[in-house]
DNA sequence: GTAATTGCGGGTATAATTTATCCGCTTTAA
DNA sequence: TTAAAGCGGATAAATTATACCCGCAATTAC
């Protein structure tokens, strides 16, 4: 019952978007702390998803494809870790000789659908703001790194 | 986001003997098609969470350790997959260098509490209930193997 | 007490997935 | 034309999931 870390990167990676027009993928990687190979990779499916829009070439990087308002966590989490679905059975239809009859999966089935409908209510403004809040508790890190946003 | 099939023949195996008061691995295995020699260790898990209870020897087989209304999916989750948790930093605290004032941890701890209440909230008996009545319509199924509960 | 049954537990093998890195290519702006 | 930046394909390493096997321990029937 885990994200894998790619989610998590990806999600990382977002929240810092949120905070920065735009920013290369070498910058996100160091101020997240992401290997920089691998979170292009993710980058690519960010980008294929049309959550964040790449720009090449000099003075290039990513931005956001629309307002962090508009980004849920349900979009990063489907972009990268496919369908919120948590019932094996559920992916390929027609494999599970118990899938006429299975309550189980009826029921996974709904709670699966809530726990999207949970990804969907959180964006990534608010997720930023709030991140915002807690860096000024955070003094000692404050001090290392110098801020979310703006490295 | 997916239950591992273990966690699904776990299930499975609980909502077999929610109907049948006690069985040997082999019945069940077959029942829900399920690899016996696998189910044994999933079994075993089960029994070291107090879910159900063993008896070796002849005539023996596994029951369940409380009734039916009392085992949660929590309860199957859990003692298969362990805690549910949704982001891997929460598993093994003090090593995300963002632990101290991450956003996203904290939004997925909520969203994960909020599910594993859920889970908490399906019990074995309604399931079998459930299961029963699905059975009904599906004759096909009927026909070849005769019921969940009694082979 | 012996034999048959049934789960225990440990080990092993295989496959699938996740995580990470590398490199030549294309696009873009200066 | 050149340097910067992402693209995409390949590959390697690590981890986890799935499945099977076998000798042992417990239990019951005889
Ligand atoms: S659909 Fe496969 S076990 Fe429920
Ligand atoms: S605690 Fe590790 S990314 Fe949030």
């Amino acid at each position: 019952m885990q994200l894998t870390r790619q989610g998590d990167y990806a999600m990382r990676a977002i929240l810092f978007l949120a905070a920065s027009p735009q920013a290369r993928i070498q910058e996100i990687a160091r101020a997240q702390f992401v290997p920089k190979e691998y979170l292009a990779k993710i980058v690519q499916k960010l980008s294929q998803a049309g959550i964040v829009t790449t720009h090449r070439g000099v003075g290039g990087g990513i931005t956001l494809a629309r307002p962090p308002e508009e980004i849920t966590l349900l979009d990063v989490v489907e972009a990268i870790e496919g369908p919120v679905a948590l019932n094996s059975c559920f992916i390929r239809p027609g494999e599970c000789p118990r899938e006429s009859y299975c309550a189980i999966h009826a029921e996974l089935e709904h709670i699966g659908n809530t726990l999207a409908r949970m990804f969907a209510n959180v964006n990534f403004a608010d997720l930023a703001k709030k991140e915002a809040a807690l860096c000024k508790g955070a003094k000692a890190w404050r001090l290392e790194t110098g801020g979310v946003g703006e490295m």
